[in-house]
Formats: structure tokens, sequence, C-alpha cells
DNA sequence: AAAAAAC
């Protein structure tokens, strides 16, 4: 980018763009007053009305871009029952909630009625923000197009559309239901697309569905020049020394470990790890898309709010959650795609803050490191050596005695009386999130073998299996955020 | 080798 295009931009203020002043009130509010690349770039066409085909990671400033000039424009005109004005598509539930959030946030100063459609929730409150007549519509496509077929709402009213993370959509399959929805969206209306990248299917549809749209690209953020510290780490390949190792590192780390998401690549060595954390008194929670809904909310609200330090998850956290604060990320597996290594990293070293990044890699791992190295184009930096200095003893097949073993059920941990406050709630959502795991665990129970989540069996007694029963001890209370259900 | 998303 030019010099002077640069310094231009940093003269740029949000007074600048044509907000409304409603929204510039609370833009000011939330403490912003210089737009990001793609704000600046985005919002004056938005609000003029164009079509928009913004190419800009997460982190970016990316949500803002199309909330704040649909904010705008949503001030004229009302809603009427099952025809939402606007339409916005995001690809988990999670995002869905985000961009919610920040329709809240952006949109005190208005009266509009929001509507988040989202699966693993109930539909009657949705319906009934649909029948009241939603201003701002946000919805995952399987929920969408699920109240669509109940009849529950048109889409022949809808003024604005935006596609977000169009790429990962892709990924995820679901462009089909994309260009469904898309039909049933009149040809007038305005269209804001937003994709990190852009490859030839994703190209195909913008040709589709956009007109003549003036096209916003911002550089992806650094991964090489950014604030995050990245560490590769040798590892044996057993499940059991990657959980050691992982305790040590994050044992090491000491009090400048505010806070981490450790990401794997199943959801049932989420399911484990966690468990096996929680055993070994870490303060950790779990996120991934086979737990319930509720639990996924509570368990992302807690980490933010600074009650959960350790957040192990799968790769549903991994773009786009707007977690401002964390100070490390720890791969307990290496991806297999370079590019999701990016954006998991990408969750530290947010607003301007410093971040560490370890990834544990075993032998197995070499090719994905080699890719990950190609793709944020450097030598990775290995903690202590690489893996060629992996000792026999770190690959040995049996767990050393002594180390880690414990016999029989441990007693419940006895911090009850040292207890600082935020603290119990924090012990009450992990025993919630056990909860659910366990609840889940079970409605699989046909399939857990094949997912590794069996029963330990009497010959299995040596490997380190977790003991569920060891750590449950439910009472009835209920938290009060687990009472919260979904905000709308 | 996976994850995500509708019931």
């Amino acid at each position: 980018m030019p010099a002077e295009q640069e310094t231009a931009q940093e003269a740029l203020t949000f007074s600048d763009l044509g907000l409304s002043a409603k929204v510039l009130s609370a833009v000011v509010d939330a403490g912003y007053t210089q737009p990001t690349p793609i704000q600046a770039g985005a919002i004056p066409h938005a609000i003029a009305g164009k079509d928009v085909l913004g190419i800009a990671q997460t982190g970016t400033g990316k949500t803002a871009s199309f909330v704040l000039p649909m904010l705008t424009r949503l001030e004229r005109g009302r809603a009427r029952a099952r025809m939402p004005r606007t339409l916005i598509l995001e690809p988990t539930r999670e995002l869905a909630a985000q961009v919610e959030e920040n329709f809240v946030k952006y949109g005190k100063n208005h009266r509009l009625n929001i509507a988040l459609l989202i699966g693993g929730v109930s539909f009657d409150e949705q319906e009934r923000k649909l029948e009241r007549g939603a201003d701002v519509l946000i919805a995952t496509p399987g929920r969408l197009l699920d109240h669509f077929e109940r009849g529950k709402l048109l889409l022949t009213g809808v003024d604005i559309f935006v596609i977000d993370e169009a790429d990962r959509m892709l990924d995820m399959g679901f462009i089909p239901d994309i260009e469904r929805i898309c039909k049933l969206i009149p040809f007038t209306r305005q269209t804001l697309f937003f994709s990190a990248t852009m490859p030839p299917e994703i190209t195909k549809l913008t040709e589709q569905f956009l007109q003549a749209p003036v096209r916003v690209e911002v550089a992806r953020p650094a991964t090489t020049n950014t604030s995050i510290t990245q560490r590769f780490v040798k590892c044996g390949s057993k499940p059991w020394a990657k959980r050691a190792r992982l305790r040590e590192l994050i044992d090491a780390e000491g009090d400048t470990l505010k806070n981490a998401i450790i990401f794997c690549n199943r959801k049932s060595e989420v399911a484990t790890l966690f468990r096996s954390l929680v055993r070994h008194e870490y303060d950790a929670g779990a996120l991934h898309g086979d737990m319930d809904q509720r639990a996924r909310m509570a368990m992302l609200e807690n980490f933010r709010k600074g009650k959960l330090k350790l957040l192990v998850a799968s790769d549903v956290a991994a773009r786009g959650l707007d977690i401002p604060d964390v100070s490390h990320v720890f791969n307990f597996d290496v991806p297999i795609h370079s590019e999701d290594y990016v954006h998991r990293i990408g969750r530290t070293g947010r607003a301007g803050r410093s971040g560490e990044a370890f990834t544990l890699v075993t032998k197995a791992d070499r090719k994905y490191v080699d890719a990950i190295g190609k793709l944020i184009g450097q030598e990775p930096e290995w903690l202590d050596g690489d893996l060629s200095t992996l000792t026999h003893e770190d690959d040995a097949e049996e767990k050393p005695r002594g180390r880690t073993g414990r016999r029989g059920p441990k007693k419940e941990a006895s911090d009850a009386g040292e207890d600082k406050g935020q603290g119990s709630d924090a012990r009450k959502g992990r025993k919630e999130a056990i909860k659910a795991e366990n609840t889940e665990r079970k409605a699989r129970h046909d399939d857990a073998s094949a997912q590794g989540e069996r029963r330990p069996r009497k010959q299995d007694h040596r490997r380190e299996r977790e003991e569920d029963n060891s750590i449950i001890g439910f009472g009835d209370d209920v938290p009060a955020f687990m009472k919260i259900g979904i905000k709308g």
C-alpha cells in the first residue's frame, strides 16, 4: 500500500464515513474513533446502497464494516411480520451470536428487532421474533431454511443481504444452501459479500449474485510481523505424552499465561483432553460442535469474562471468534491444513497485545509443520530442539510409572474454602461442561467406540483413561448463566 | 487424519 494512502486513511475518522448520528454516537461510546481499512473502504459504498465485495480476514474489523452502514440504512422504514428487512448469513452459531452482539452494541440508540436463527436451540422464541417483524435477521443456513420450509419466514422483503465468511461456507459445503437462499431474495436487494480468500467457486458466486460490486480488499493480517511469538515443541506421539507435555508447557508459562485456547483436531480429543486437564486440577473448559448449545454459549461466555482460564476447542473456535485478550494459543495437534494454523494462532496477539503460540509436534506431523513453515514464510522456531532430537524415551510405548499415574478416584478438590468468589462459578461451569459431555456421550453410545470414547476395558487399565466417576459430583444447583438461555 | 451445520 502506498504511503500516502496510508496517511490518508490514518487521518480518516468515523465521522467522515457518512454514518448516521445515532450510529456515530454508539461507535464513539464504544471507544472507537478511527475506522480500520476495510471499514473505511466499505462503509461509504454500503451506505450508498452499492454491492460490496469485501476481501478481508476476520480480525480486520470486518463485522463493523457491514453492521454500521446497515444500522444507518435501517433507520428508515419498519419491519413487517415474517418479512425480515435484512439477512446476514454466518457459517457457525458462535459467529452468528457474535454478529448479534455487534448489532446490540452499535444499535443501542435504535429500536430494532433483531432475530438470531441458529440450530441447537428452541424454535419458539425464534418464531416469535420473526412474527414480530425482524429488522435484522442473523442466521446459520440450516436453521434459516428450516424456518423457511415451515412457512415462518418470507425473504421477499429483504433489502440488504450479507454473506459473511464465504470461503468458510464453501469449506463447510454450504454453497448449495447459499445459492438457494439467494434465489429467494429479491434481485433488487443490496448484497454485501465477505470472504478471506477468493477461490474460483467463490468468484463464480460473486459473479452470479453481486451487481457491479465495489471491491474492497485489505491485506491479510501478516503472520510473520505481528506480535505473536510462535514456537514448535517436539513431543512423543502417545496421547498421554502429549497431555503431559502440554501441562509442562502451561506450568512453565506461569503467570504470563493469563488464559489460553488449546486446539485439537478432533472433537473426541477435545473431550478427552478437557477431562484430563480438569482431573489434573486445571481451570479448563471445552468447546466443540457436538456439545449442547447452552454449554457452548456458557463456555465461551465464561472464557470471555475471564472466569475460565483454559479453553480446549475444536476448529469451531479457530476463526472469527472475537476474544480480545487471549494470552496463549496451544496447538495440541498440528492442524492438517496450514491455513487453519494461521487462524488458530490469530486468536492471540489481538488488539495490539502480544501473544504466545505453542504447537506440539510429533514425528508424524513433520509434513504439516513443513507446510506451515512455507505458509508463514519462516523456519519454525523450536523450543528445545527439532524433531531429530526426539529421544527414544520421548516416544516410549509405556507411560513412565509414578509420574502422572494415579490410583483410584481422586478426592474432590479441597479448594472449596479458598475460592475467591468467581472461582466457584468457574468450577460450576466446568461441572456443567462435564455433564454436557457426558449426556452427549450417552447419546452417542453406539458409535462411541469408533471415537475412542468407550469405557475403559479391563485390559486397558494401564493406559491413562479418564475416570469420569471420580469427578462427577453434581448438586441440583444450576449456575445463573446456564439459565439465561439465548439472548435475542 | 477433521470440523462445521437442520430436524
